[in-house]
DNA sequence: AGTGCAGTTGACTTT
DNA sequence: TAAAGTCAACTGCAC
């Protein structure tokens, strides 16, 4: 008869401490397996790219490095959902899976309703006792941070939040978890090889080795590493140079990837912040704890925002919007799309933080708007037509942060102010001295600093005099000035039409905490 | 020393 | 986590 175990599954949760499942099977009365599954279907879905995989790969590998001691590993495997299980259940009898609740898009909300109906049809038939002899397996989920499922407005919610932040992290035991031994998972093993194999592949494309070296590597150490380097050193600057696309990349936390796919929660970065906030080290570094603490709590509030309306995964949060004119001449739309996809508008700051986020999946949260700003409104380009590509490059994609924010810089929201970023001011403020601008425009190297902002406006005079390089940096492919004022225009009486107030009031009563603003 | 004036700053409004 | 425009108050300076 096959053994009974209980499964926790790993999904955007890729760490050992503050992990609800795992303090769940503390003192299990049945082994427990670990399992974490790349799923074709969602591997396929246009959000991701190779370089999240990476991520997880890297993730899993410290895992079975903390794992070793204690004789085991995770399983992984290469399937859909229903294909792993089946096999695991041809080697033992599962009783439970234990997973948190993933705030995720379209494709893991339809493998979870789909995996919660293969729940109920997988009556166990061999018998536990307890269970009785028609059990299902049961699948529990676990809230994800202080997101809750099925809310539908938000009173309380910001004394809600801060309730759960304070309560204690949920750091299991390891030692009193009955982890299912190597040996048992022997076989197990055997039958995925074919998958362990995708796994290396992924693992030893050349072309990653390659790639890898300008993105930042997952797992759980790591993680912990980046918090420790911004803390004792890094984030003095934070509030500062939270702003600026070069400086940035020092002084910000550089945590958003590992909270993203869970390697370290808010919850533990928040405490740990807290519990330093008011020592002796960290009189002069208020600023920093202030500006940090303030964007751990909105990270939550939008990740509630995607989970109570799903569906602006697909249309706009503010239906009003469905009538909104985007440029529609296919040959515009192409031709103005492919620039801003691949660097080549002829706006120096755009193209470096396009470039910049091609090679190392990462630009400060102004640029990424000030991307948003530049397609939505000087292209007037559909935002649905961006959507995925900057999810594919952001290594720290996470879906209940990148519709809500992206709807916002879009101003489709009809509540939101509409922010309309002048990309040369941006550029002049944030980069005065073009150091960003240098280092991912190559052809821009050799300008002057003042001129790389505006590389069109120098004269054929001056491209003498200081002997500038001729080079193929285009033109911006549209006038600047001309394309904001029309949008300003364009955007602003649209937002005065009364069905975009009408579904205002409605999103406002649905997600707006009290007193947050 | 007070006045006129160009230029700056900051609060506030509009788009 | 916008930008531009408006306006009043202020500043520095020349006379």
């Amino acid at each position: 008869m096959p053994q009974a175990i209980d499964v926790v599954w790993f999904k955007r949760d890729l760490r050992l401490r503050d992990h609800l499942p795992l303090v769940q099977v503390q003192h299990n009365p049945r082994p427990v397996l670990l399992l974490y599954v790349f799923e074709p279907d969602v591997i396929a879905d246009p959000h991701y790219s190779l370089r999240h995989w990476r991520f997880v790969y890297q993730s899993l590998q410290d895992l079975q490095l903390q794992l070793q001691d204690y004789a085991t590993e995770i399983v992984i495997m290469h399937a859909d959902i229903f294909t792993a299980l089946t096999l695991i259940q041809s080697q033992f009898t599962i009783m439970h899976i234990y997973s948190h609740e993933e705030i995720g898009l379209d494709v893991t909300y339809r493998r979870d309703k789909a995996l919660a109906q293969w729940c109920n049809n997988n009556a166990n038939i061999d018998t536990d006792i307890q269970a009785g002899p028609n059990a299902s397996i049961r699948w529990i989920e676990f809230p994800y941070s202080v997101v809750r499922r099925g809310l539908t407005h938000r009173k309380d919610w910001g004394r809600y939040w801060h309730e759960v932040i304070d309560l204690p992290c949920a750091d299991a035991d390891l030692s009193c978890i009955p982890f299912i031994s190597r040996a048992l998972l022997t076989e197990l093993h055997a039958q995925t090889n074919t998958a362990i194999e995708q796994q290396q592949c992924l693992a030893l494309d050349p072309q990653w080795q390659e790639v890898d070296k300008q993105l930042q590597l997952g797992g759980e150490k790591r993680a912990w590493h980046t918090y420790y380097s911004f803390l004792n050193k890094r984030g003095k600057n934070y509030a500062k140079h939270i702003s600026s696309p070069s400086l940035s990349r020092h002084s910000c936390s550089r945590l958003s990837p590992y909270i993203a796919w869970g390697n370290i929660t808010i919850k533990q970065t928040y405490q740990k912040l807290d519990s330093l906030a008011l020592t002796e080290a960290y009189l002069s570094w208020r600023r920093a704890f202030t500006a940090m603490a303030s964007r751990l709590h909105w990270h939550c509030h939008f990740i509630q925002k995607f989970e109570s309306e799903c569906a602006m995964e697909y249309r706009h949060l503010n239906i009003a919007y469905d009538a909104y004119h985007y440029e529609s001449d296919p040959e515009v739309v192409s031709q103005r799309l492919s620039a801003w996809k691949t660097g080549m508008t002829g706006i120096p700051i755009v193209d470096a933080n396009m470039r910049a986020l091609i090679a190392t999946g990462y630009i400060n949260f102004r640029m990424r708007a000030m991307l948003v700003s530049v397609l939505a409104h000087h292209l007037n380009l559909d935002w649905r037509l961006g959507v995925h590509h900057m999810a594919s490059l952001f290594l720290d994609f996470e879906p209940g942060i990148h519709y809500p924010q992206f709807q916002m810089q879009a101003g489709v929201t009809g509540t939101n102010t509409i922010r309309l970023y002048n990309p040369i001011k941006q550029s002049q403020e944030r980069d005065p001295q073009g150091v960003f601008i240098k280092r991912w425009v190559h052809e821009l190297a050799e300008f002057p600093d003042d001129m790389v902002h505006t590389p069109w406006l120098v004269s054929p005079m001056e491209q003498q005099l200081f002997a500038l390089p001729s080079n193929n940096y285009p033109e911006p492919i549209v006038d600047i000035e001309a394309c904001a004022s029309a949008a300003r225009d364009r955007l602003w009486a649209f937002k005065k039409r009364p069905e975009v107030k009408k579904d205002a009031r409605r999103i406002l009563n649905r997600h707006i905490v009290p007193g947050s603003r």
